[in-house]
DNA sequence: TGGCGCTTGTGAATTAGTTCACAAACTAAT
DNA sequence: ATTAGTTTGTGAACTAATTCACAAGCGCCA
């Protein structure tokens, strides 16, 4: 199969939101039009995108939302159920660990690791913090499919190489550092100075 | 001045991460090879970036990190302290109006609102929460620059709506929904759920 | 059945973004 | 002062992503 943009995935991940919403207020179908003016884009942009993956709509008529919908959480790899550990239990972890809105969609927080001796053992719901120490040997045994990186900037590479050790092959990484990890690792970051700065940048620079 | 894509933006706060780094470490200067390895580009993208808004290096020798972090900073609008409101005291309300990265790039949160009554006078360190119905009249009191919304889903566009009249014109948006807004109103989406499905798409689709 | 109104799927055209490649400018060494 | 070794800045070439535009398919109605 031909590469897929970054791009794409992130729409097509926005599409599989407003079809839930929709398949809600309980329409049977929907335009590529209709979706397009939900997501700011258009609605050749819609099909183009579909049709990476195959022919889904009816000419005349638009597309089946739960047929659709189906397809995407097919595409995006959202039947199964994914194994996920966070690494770093400080706020950020902390607030992740607890957030109800990974299960929902088939990621399961399964562990949750630091290296602070002061934070081992603390107990956040059915979860316990463990050494990261402990990772290696805990991947072999239950396998995490992604690691949440939720570390200060100063230990994250060392967390990285543990976590790549480990064999885990998807990273989504919080903390402000550049990730280097071999091509088979793949690795998404949320870098909230970033987005600040990108705001700040906006508005330093309107209408000029 | 000719429109500057997202991508370079992004790019650019890197980079600035990146020579804060090098000028804690004693360097004088630094080559665009160098940048782009840290950034995992290329030196012609690194120039190019660069080159957009001038040129500041010296040739066979580099750039001065001082002056191109003062450049940079200059470039992104960091030099102004920006004030910044959070809306939703939920979770990751909480969990932003704690952090304390904010501030030390020039982003100070000076308020807290929310809908929901129960949450409303609650106090987070210095902070107050505060009912969303006086935003408009606070912010044509004190101003703010960015509006960083953190509200369930389904509150979200009356939300947004509020934040508008009240002359917000950057939103840092974490709701799982796409903004409408005036085209004068940035918005950067933080979505967790998008980034986690692009890692699902990643590991579903591995080599083929 | 035939015709009209929609909407898809997709090559072609366009626009945006990245990389190449090299002259020009600078340092350091002799 | 000359030369060798770097590294920038930038048109030109290339690659990627988006948008256009239209034939073809489908539903509905007379």
């Amino acid at each position: 199969m031909k590469r897929i943009a970054e791009s794409t995935v992130r729409r097509l991940s926005l599409y599989l939101s407003f079809l839930e919403g929709i398949e809600r207020q309980g329409l049977k179908t929907v335009s590529s039009d209709e979706l397009a003016r939900l997501g700011g884009t258009t609605s050749a942009q819609v099909r183009k995108d579909l049709s990476l993956f195959g022919s889904f709509g009816k000419r005349g008529l638009g597309y089946f939302v739960p047929e659709l919908s189906e397809k995407l959480r097919e595409i995006l790899g959202l039947g199964k159920q994914w194994r996920v550990c966070i690494i770093g239990a400080g706020k950020i972890g902390a607030a992740l660990a607890r957030y109800r809105g990974f299960a929902e969609r088939g990621f399961n927080v399964t562990a949750v690791y630091d290296s602070d001796e002061a934070k081992i053992g603390k107990r956040w719901e059915t979860l316990t913090v463990r050494p990261i120490s402990e990772l290696e040997k805990d991947a072999a045994k239950q396998g995490f499919d992604i690691a949440v990186v939720a570390t200060p900037a100063e230990n994250t590479p060392a967390v990285v190489k543990q976590v790549v050790r480990a064999g885990i092959k998807a990273i989504l990484n919080f903390a402000p550092v550049q990730l280097s990890v071999p091509s088979d690792v793949t690795v998404r970051n949320v870098n909230m100075a970033m987005e600040l700065e990108g705001l700040s940048f906006a508005l330093s620079n309107r209408s000029e």
